[in-house]
DNA sequence: GTTCTAGAAC
DNA sequence: GTTCTAGAAC
């Protein structure tokens, strides 16, 4: 692909426009202002969230903007993201002291789209900011949010709503979308207070809803709070349902899931959740699922793009696998192969490899599809690595060979563990040898930007 | 599965 | 000084 010289252009082309245009999300501190959110741990809470999230998305293409009046919390905000910001490049994150209605015209900064803090009504004017705003846009603006949100805000959760064109926010500052956000109150003198506890617990979730809705609105997605019901027929939709030709499985059949036994240390549990409920996930956890599967982003991704493929129905692992579970496996098969090319058209350098771990850490049947840059924060120890370039690793075509021929699978723990032990190697060519996984990682980055 | 830590090995 | 390894806790 790399010799095709138009597409190239294409690719590059497009990278330079994208890094003209930093798409930016303004936001004031949440709750430490009337909700009473002690602000050092709200500090605390927020810095690790933004880091987290700009860890998971790497792209030159965006910012963050806090803006507040009070210059204490600001102060604690930058402390504490001096203390953990470790390599995050620090203009993606920055502070700034004044009105977030006016960033650009105080600042220069256009932030297309801004936070600011409601509470489960939705009402308007519940605080000082959120005042300004319905003040600027004018009563459409609740029309259009009761419109979007006829049910009562979750805490925690982020409910986008696009302002007028001819609105001055839009006009003047360049402002395009709100994201409201329910945040936790803990001031005793407004409505529903919470403990210090719960309050932290909620006011990640905050941080966290906030930061997903913004990312989902920028990459040109619905963003889709856990309240409101899933759109049907989107293109999406289309090409995954285009490949359940053979094996769509009807709800009569996901009934007679079998529950899986209680038992097991708890994180080996962490999969389950999501063929029980995929629902009740964030878009920017669960890919994709219907009666049969459901398609999860890898919480510590290995690669550039790390997702699994899970039976909603509870098979412990791949040992559990029988004959007639051939139609199950062929259709994890068919929807990975649907996410790779999805993916490629996003970013045909991206090549990808499915299949199963040979002992597997977590409980649940889930097959892996990992690009194979290998390019990850996450990616830290030998085991890893040897987990997906070494045997250890099976290919789901094997897997579903070695069903079809012996009806069943049987791997030896022993020999696959120690597997997980083997010397650092490279998986696209032969390099002398590689000692250390930071080498290692830079060899990979070496691969990566050559092809 | 992860994170954290201590001590060993390079 | 950096990185690995192994073990404990979650």
């Amino acid at each position: 692909m790399t010799s095709n010289p138009s597409k190239r252009r294409k690719i590059v082309k497009k990278f330079v426009d994208e890094k003209k245009q930093i798409i930016r999300l303004g936001f004031p501190s949440i709750s430490t202002k009337f909700a009473e959110f002690p602000i050092d741990i709200a500090a605390d809470i927020g810095c690790e969230v933004i880091k987290e999230f700009l860890r998971l998305h790497r792209g030159l293409d965006f910012e963050l903007v806090m803006i507040e009046q009070d210059s204490k919390v600001l102060n604690a905000f930058e402390l504490k993201w001096k203390e953990i910001k470790d390599d995050l490049d620090a203009f993606k994150f920055q502070t700034k002291n004044g009105n977030l209605l006016q960033l650009k015209s105080d600042f220069g900064i256009e932030c297309r789209f801004i936070v600011a803090e409601t509470t489960w009504r939705m009402k308007p004017g519940t605080n000082q900011l959120n005042k300004q705003i319905f003040d600027a846009v004018g009563s459409r603006l609740h029309e259009e949010l009761k419109r979007l949100y006829p049910n009562p805000g979750v805490v925690g959760e982020a409910y986008p709503v696009q302002i007028p064109k001819d609105s001055d926010l839009h006009i003047d500052e360049g402002i395009e979308q709100i994201i409201f956000v329910v945040s936790p109150n803990m001031n005793p003198s407004r409505p529903d207070p919470v403990s210090l506890g719960k309050a932290k617990e909620l006011l990640k979730k905050t941080y966290h809803s906030m930061l997903n809705a913004f990312w989902e609105l920028k990459i040109g997605q619905e963003y889709r709070p856990i309240t409101t019901k899933k759109e049907k027929g989107s293109a999406f939709d289309i090409l995954m349902k285009s490949a359940s030709k053979s094996s769509f499985k009807t709800s009569a059949e996901s009934s007679k899931r079998i529950l899986p036994k209680v038992g097991g240390k708890g994180w080996t549990n962490v999969l389950l959740p999501y063929c029980q409920s995929p629902e009740t996930f964030p878009k920017s956890e669960v890919y994709y699922y219907d009666d049969e599967l459901v398609i999860i982003y890898d919480k510590y991704p290995k690669a550039k793009k790390h997702l699994l493929v899970i039976p909603r129905k509870y098979i412990d692992n791949i040992e559990e696998l029988k004959k007639q579970d051939l139609q199950l496996v062929r259709a994890l098969k068919e929807k990975g192969q649907c996410v790779i090319e999805k993916m490629k058209q996003e970013n045909p350098k991206l090549f990808f490899r499915m299949g199963f771990h040979a002992v597997p850490g977590l409980r649940q049947l889930h097959m892996h599809v990992i690009s194979q840059d290998f390019i990850s924060p996450s990616l830290k120890h030998k085991k890893h690595w040897n987990s997906f370039t070494t045997e250890f690793f099976k290919d789901a075509e094997e897997i579903e060979k070695i069903l079809e021929e012996r009806g069943e699978i049987k791997f030896n723990k022993e020999y696959y563990e120690n597997l997980l032990k083997s010397p650092l190697k490279c998986h696209l060519c032969d390099t002398k040898s590689i000692k250390f996984i930071p080498d290692l990682k830079k060899h990979l980055e070496e691969h990566w930007n050559e092809s």
